[in-house]
DNA sequence: ATGTTC
């Protein structure tokens, strides 16, 4: 428990953080007693911080699988106001801009999976690009990566990747409207060149699980899922144009702090009013970084279905949703009896819009948007549902991971890539990947339990359980 | 997260 800040335990899965010094609302985050025992107190101070940003509305938020981060926690959310001086921040998106994670359906049950498991793992292996630098079969001139970084996931299925059926579940139908390709540097679109359908490295993974149980029939249903189902997870962003993004823009907003009249709390809080000209053109190249993670999930998608049309022919890949959790998004939310626009940054959160929300595809829009919890490699994944009550809770948003709750240096002391990957074999558990040093940096016992984040969340009213799946193949960056 | 320290 911190000792350094004065929680104050609102309701037995909520904590709050009173102003005090420069705070202009609260902090407050959510999660059972133990999580927030095992929190570093860094996430308390960098959640403070971003309360005492301007144009913050309501509070800052932490979602139970928060950790320290880059200026922002991981798995923190923050929605300013335009007008009243709200900031967009670079760092409260994070370097990864838009990554996410997608779930597709097989239409076929572990069963017929089991036997040809290997060949399987193998055949993804060597098909989905993997690994730090990794590069893909494609590679875009600069026609190509401008109508890209405009038209997302749209343009990758034009282009022949995937199917157009899979836009409509794709949040902003797989486009994400005020890219502004002319915001990206040359360095940046350099960089991602020959980077699109590649899954990259760190907690980024392709895997085949089995929904080892359901926890609500109804929705389950209405998301065509069930008990002993073949699903797919896709977990990766918007690789090096991302990063590169991230990269120049906080370094701009840094330089600008001072002409902006803002007085930063941390460096790497470094922000720019929304109303203002280098806000704007981060905004128009994040919006482009969406596009392109969009876009690299669309085109993985389609490498997974030609995978599986060689090995499991029988089977049939179809997108259930894809969400991204590092990203700031304008949305309307009701806030003090009064609909405003505001400005959400979500880094390492998921959005969960609650059933009926218009933004959800119309086939899931009664059971509330689907929300993807990866968890750590060897562990459990969950798919949630959105709910009505979140949207007064922090904004609807929930948690993305399970959360590291030991940094990557301290695992790769702990573990050693190669007995882990042993480890899991025994256990049914495939994993392939380039990097045994990544491995061990990824081990399970290096992140949070993910089903005490689960049940924290929603115990906290965010989000509502509805599926566990556990790992058979794992291709980990 | 990241051409893993431009």
């Amino acid at each position: 428990m911190s000792t350094r800040y004065p929680l104050i335990h609102e309701s037995e899965y909520s904590w709050r953080i009173d102003p005090s010094g420069k705070m202009r609302v609260p902090a407050i985050i959510y999660a059972d007693e133990t999580l927030i025992r095992e929190m570093d107190d860094k996430v308390f101070e960098q959640l403070c911080n971003v309360a005492s940003l301007p144009g913050i509305v309501q509070a800052a938020y932490a979602m139970p699988d928060a950790h320290w981060g880059y200026g922002f926690p991981i798995g923190g959310v923050a929605a300013f106001d335009p007008d009243e001086g709200g900031i967009v921040s670079a760092g409260g998106v994070g370097f990864d801009i838009s990554c996410g994670v997608r779930a597709l359906r097989t239409g076929v049950s572990i069963d017929e999976i089991e036997p040809v498991k290997k060949q399987l793992a193998d055949a993804l292996f060597r098909h989905v690009p993997v690994g730090v630098g990794s590069t893909g079969r494609i590679h875009l001139n600069d026609k190509g990566m401008q109508a890209m970084l405009r038209g997302g996931a749209q343009w990758a299925v034009e282009q022949g990747f995937g199917d157009p059926a899979d836009l409509e579940h794709i949040e902003e139908r797989g486009c994400m409207r005020g890219a502004v390709p002319e915001e990206v540097s040359e360095r940046a679109r350099t960089r991602q060149q020959d980077e699109m359908g590649t899954l990259g490295s760190g907690n980024h993974y392709l895997e085949v699980q089995r929904v080892a149980e359901i926890y609500d029939q109804r929705i389950a249903t209405a998301f065509g899922l069930k008990e002993n189902d073949a699903v797919v997870f896709i977990h990766c962003g918007s690789r090096g144009l991302g990063h590169q993004i991230g990269t120049e823009f906080l370094k701009y907003m840094v330089l600008a702090a001072g002409k902006h009249g803002i007085d930063l709390p941390d460096r790497e809080l470094a922000c720019a009013p929304i109303n203002s000209e280098l806000g704007q053109s981060y905004l128009g190249a994040m919006r482009a970084g969406i596009n392109c993670a969009l876009a690299n999930r669309q085109i993985i998608t389609h490498l997974t279905r030609e995978v599986f049309a060689e090995v499991v022919p029988m089977a049939d890949l179809t997108l259930l949703f894809d969400v991204s959790h590092n990203t700031c998004k304008v949305e309307e939310h009701l806030v003090e009896g009064r609909q405003r626009k505001l400005y959400v940054h979500r880094k390492g959160a998921t959005r969960a819009f609650g059933p009926g929300n218009r933004e959800i595809p119309e086939t899931l829009r009664a059971a509330g948007q689907p929300v993807l919890i990866g968890g750590s490699m060897g562990t459990e994944s969950h798919i949630l549902a959105g709910s009505v009550e979140g949207a007064g809770l922090s904004f609807n948003s929930a948690c993305h991971g399970a959360g590291r709750a030991m940094s990557r240096h301290q695992a790769t002391k702990r573990w050693r890539g190669r007995a882990l990957v042993d480890e899991l074999a025994d256990r049914g558990i495939l994993i392939r990947s380039p990097s045994m040093r990544g491995v061990a940096e990824e081990a399970p016992g290096a992140y949070k339990n993910v089903r005490a984040v689960v049940d924290a969340a929603e115990k906290a009213g965010l989000a509502h359980k509805v599926a566990r799946m556990e790992p058979r193949v794992c291709i980990k960056g």
